[in-house]
DNA sequence: CATGGGATTGACT
DNA sequence: GTCAATCCCATGC
Protein backbone atom coordinates (compact mmCIF):
# COMPACT_ATOMS: atom_id res chain seq x y z
CA UNK A 1 0.00 0.00 0.00
CA UNK A 2 1.12 3.54 -0.53
CA UNK A 3 1.86 6.26 1.59
CA UNK A 4 -1.35 8.05 1.11
CA UNK A 5 -3.11 5.26 2.73
CA UNK A 6 -1.44 5.70 6.05
CA UNK A 7 -1.56 9.73 5.52
CA UNK A 8 -4.96 9.65 7.07
CA UNK A 9 -6.46 9.91 10.74
CA UNK A 10 -4.52 6.92 12.65
CA UNK A 11 -7.93 5.86 13.77
CA UNK A 12 -9.35 5.20 10.15
CA UNK A 13 -5.79 3.38 9.06
CA UNK A 14 -6.22 0.81 12.28
CA UNK A 15 -9.46 0.09 11.47
CA UNK A 16 -8.69 -0.19 7.72
CA UNK A 17 -5.77 -2.52 8.06
CA UNK A 18 -8.28 -5.16 9.32
CA UNK A 19 -7.94 -7.85 6.74
CA UNK A 20 -4.72 -6.92 4.70
CA UNK A 21 -2.09 -8.92 4.79
CA UNK A 22 1.85 -8.60 6.94
CA UNK A 23 4.06 -10.56 5.59
CA UNK A 24 8.31 -11.33 6.03
CA UNK A 25 10.70 -13.56 5.87
CA UNK A 26 8.74 -15.88 3.74
CA UNK A 27 5.47 -15.56 6.13
CA UNK A 28 2.43 -14.14 5.76
CA UNK A 29 -0.70 -13.20 7.87
CA UNK A 30 -3.94 -11.74 7.74
CA UNK A 31 -4.40 -9.03 10.11
CA UNK A 32 -7.37 -9.39 12.42
CA UNK A 33 -6.54 -6.85 15.47
CA UNK A 34 -5.11 -3.23 15.40
CA UNK A 35 -4.83 -0.34 17.96
CA UNK A 36 -4.16 3.34 17.12
CA UNK A 37 -1.90 5.17 18.89
CA UNK A 38 -1.57 8.95 18.66
CA UNK A 39 1.03 11.85 20.23
CA UNK A 40 -2.33 13.96 21.58
CA UNK A 41 -2.97 11.22 24.06
CA UNK A 42 -0.77 9.73 26.88
CA UNK A 43 -0.86 6.07 26.00
CA UNK A 44 0.93 6.99 23.01
CA UNK A 45 5.11 7.16 23.06
CA UNK A 46 4.96 10.04 21.17
CA UNK A 47 2.81 11.47 23.80
CA UNK A 48 6.30 12.72 25.46
CA UNK A 49 7.51 14.44 22.49
CA UNK A 50 10.57 13.97 19.66
CA UNK A 51 12.69 12.00 21.06
CA UNK A 52 15.52 9.45 20.07
CA UNK A 53 13.12 6.49 20.90
CA UNK A 54 9.69 7.93 18.97
CA UNK A 55 12.11 9.28 16.38
CA UNK A 56 10.25 7.08 13.63
CA UNK A 57 6.15 7.85 14.95
CA UNK A 58 7.43 11.17 13.79
CA UNK A 59 8.75 10.44 10.24
CA UNK A 60 6.93 10.00 7.58
CA UNK A 61 4.27 7.68 7.06
CA UNK A 62 3.99 4.07 5.95
CA UNK A 63 7.42 3.24 7.54
CA UNK A 64 7.66 0.51 10.25
CA UNK A 65 8.24 1.49 14.04
CA UNK A 66 9.47 -1.49 16.07
CA UNK A 67 9.99 -0.78 19.71
CA UNK A 68 10.90 -3.08 22.62
CA UNK A 69 8.22 -3.96 25.32
CA UNK A 70 9.11 -5.13 28.44
CA UNK A 71 12.53 -5.21 27.72
CA UNK A 72 11.64 -8.73 25.81
CA UNK A 73 9.33 -8.66 23.25
CA UNK A 74 8.87 -6.63 19.36
CA UNK A 75 6.09 -4.64 18.93
CA UNK A 76 5.45 -4.05 14.95
CA UNK A 77 3.63 -0.37 14.32
CA UNK A 78 2.56 1.15 10.89
CA UNK A 79 3.28 5.01 11.01
CA UNK A 80 0.59 7.10 10.45
CA UNK A 81 -0.50 11.03 9.53
CA UNK A 82 1.89 13.18 7.90
CA UNK A 83 5.33 13.51 9.17
CA UNK A 84 5.39 16.06 11.74
CA UNK A 85 2.94 13.89 13.77
CA UNK A 86 3.44 11.52 16.45
CA UNK A 87 1.11 8.38 15.54
CA UNK A 88 0.96 4.57 14.50
CA UNK A 89 -1.21 1.41 14.28
CA UNK A 90 -0.09 -1.30 16.82
CA UNK A 91 -0.48 -4.84 14.99
CA UNK A 92 -1.81 -6.84 18.02
CA UNK A 93 -2.67 -10.03 15.79
CA UNK A 94 -2.69 -12.02 12.51
CA UNK A 95 -4.57 -15.02 11.19
CA UNK A 96 -1.27 -17.04 9.94
CA UNK A 97 -1.54 -17.17 5.79
CA UNK A 98 1.32 -18.60 4.43
CA UNK A 99 5.09 -20.22 5.89
CA UNK A 100 3.13 -21.71 8.76
CA UNK A 101 5.68 -24.48 9.33
CA UNK A 102 8.25 -22.05 9.76
CA UNK A 103 6.37 -19.80 12.29
CA UNK A 104 5.94 -23.01 14.30
CA UNK A 105 10.01 -24.08 14.19
CA UNK A 106 10.06 -20.04 15.71
CA UNK A 107 7.34 -20.30 18.11
CA UNK A 108 8.05 -23.80 19.35
CA UNK A 109 4.09 -24.33 19.96
CA UNK A 110 1.52 -26.96 18.37
CA UNK A 111 -1.45 -24.93 17.96
CA UNK A 112 -2.05 -22.49 15.16
CA UNK A 113 -3.90 -20.29 17.14
CA UNK A 114 -0.91 -19.73 19.69
CA UNK A 115 1.55 -18.50 16.23
CA UNK A 116 0.36 -14.71 15.93
CA UNK A 117 -2.70 -14.29 18.75
CA UNK A 118 -0.51 -11.38 20.04
CA UNK A 119 1.65 -8.32 19.19
CA UNK A 120 5.00 -9.98 20.57
CA UNK A 121 3.82 -13.45 19.04
CA UNK A 122 3.39 -12.35 15.84
CA UNK A 123 6.64 -10.49 15.46
CA UNK A 124 8.31 -14.26 16.57
CA UNK A 125 6.45 -15.91 13.73
CA UNK A 126 7.14 -13.49 11.12
CA UNK A 127 10.89 -13.29 12.22
CA UNK A 128 10.43 -9.56 12.63
CA UNK A 129 13.22 -7.32 14.83
CA UNK A 130 14.28 -4.41 16.27
CA UNK A 131 16.37 -3.63 13.57
CA UNK A 132 13.45 -3.36 11.20
CA UNK A 133 12.20 0.00 13.14
CA UNK A 134 11.84 2.79 10.18
CA UNK A 135 11.88 0.31 7.23
CA UNK A 136 9.27 1.22 4.22
CA UNK A 137 6.10 -0.82 4.40
CA UNK A 138 5.89 -0.99 0.71
CA UNK A 139 9.40 -2.34 -0.16
CA UNK A 140 10.28 -4.27 3.07
CA UNK A 141 11.63 -6.73 4.04
CA UNK A 142 8.02 -6.10 5.82
CA UNK A 143 5.27 -5.55 4.01
CA UNK A 144 1.73 -4.95 4.38
CA UNK A 145 -0.32 -5.03 1.50
CA UNK A 146 -4.51 -5.03 0.62
CA UNK A 147 -6.42 -7.70 1.56
CA UNK A 148 -6.76 -10.60 -0.79
CA UNK A 149 -9.63 -10.82 -3.51
CA UNK A 150 -10.99 -13.64 -2.30
CA UNK A 151 -11.56 -12.76 1.01
CA UNK A 152 -14.77 -11.26 2.15
CA UNK A 153 -14.64 -7.62 3.28
CA UNK A 154 -14.59 -8.31 7.17
CA UNK A 155 -17.13 -7.16 9.99
CA UNK A 156 -15.25 -4.98 12.48
CA UNK A 157 -16.03 -4.53 15.71
CA UNK A 158 -14.64 -1.29 17.96
CA UNK A 159 -13.54 -1.54 21.52
CA UNK A 160 -11.73 -0.09 24.00
CA UNK A 161 -7.35 -0.62 23.95
CA UNK A 162 -5.60 -3.42 25.71
CA UNK A 163 -2.89 -3.39 28.41
CA UNK A 164 -2.67 0.39 28.54
CA UNK A 165 -2.75 2.60 32.03
CA UNK A 166 -3.50 5.93 30.65
CA UNK A 167 -6.75 7.14 27.79
CA UNK A 168 -8.16 3.96 28.56
CA UNK A 169 -11.49 4.87 27.47
CA UNK A 170 -10.42 5.90 23.71
CA UNK A 171 -11.77 3.06 21.65
CA UNK A 172 -9.43 2.80 19.18
CA UNK A 173 -8.98 -1.09 18.84
CA UNK A 174 -10.28 -3.12 16.17
CA UNK A 175 -10.94 -6.94 15.73
CA UNK A 176 -12.22 -8.87 12.96
CA UNK A 177 -15.65 -9.77 14.59
CA UNK A 178 -15.33 -13.72 15.40
CA UNK A 179 -12.09 -14.52 14.38
CA UNK A 180 -9.96 -17.04 16.46
CA UNK A 181 -6.58 -15.60 16.07
CA UNK A 182 -6.80 -12.39 18.45
CA UNK A 183 -4.93 -11.89 21.19
CA UNK A 184 -5.59 -13.80 24.73
CA UNK A 185 -5.94 -10.20 25.63
CA UNK A 186 -9.15 -10.31 24.74
CA UNK A 187 -10.28 -12.54 26.57
CA UNK A 188 -9.77 -10.58 29.95
C1' DC B 1 23.25 9.73 37.70
C1' DA B 2 19.64 6.49 39.74
C1' DT B 3 15.27 4.77 39.24
C1' DG B 4 10.81 3.01 37.73
C1' DG B 5 7.64 1.45 34.62
C1' DG B 6 5.96 -0.41 30.33
C1' DA B 7 1.26 -1.00 23.74
C1' DT B 8 3.70 -8.77 26.80
C1' DT B 9 4.29 -13.51 27.37
C1' DG B 10 4.59 -17.95 29.44
C1' DA B 11 5.39 -20.70 33.44
C1' DC B 12 3.63 -21.85 37.66
C1' DT B 13 -0.07 -22.28 41.60
C1' DG C 1 -4.78 -15.65 39.28
C1' DT C 2 0.08 -14.28 40.09
C1' DC C 3 4.65 -13.11 38.74
C1' DA C 4 9.38 -12.87 36.73
C1' DA C 5 12.07 -11.84 32.64
C1' DT C 6 14.80 -7.88 30.81
C1' DC C 7 16.20 -3.26 28.87
C1' DC C 8 15.43 1.25 26.97
C1' DC C 9 14.70 5.68 28.17
C1' DA C 10 11.91 9.45 30.37
C1' DT C 11 11.82 11.50 34.52
C1' DG C 12 13.45 13.51 38.68
C1' DC C 13 16.90 14.52 42.18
Amino acid sequence: MNASFYERPVVEVARDLIGCVVSSCGCSGVIVETEAYHDSEPACHAYAGLTARTATLFGPPGRAYVYRSYGVHALLNAVSEREGVGAAVLIRALEPLDGIELMHARRGVSRERDLCSGPGKLTQALGIWLDEDGGDLSSGPVTISHRPAARLEPEIVRSRRIGITKAVELEWRFCMHGSRHLSSSERR
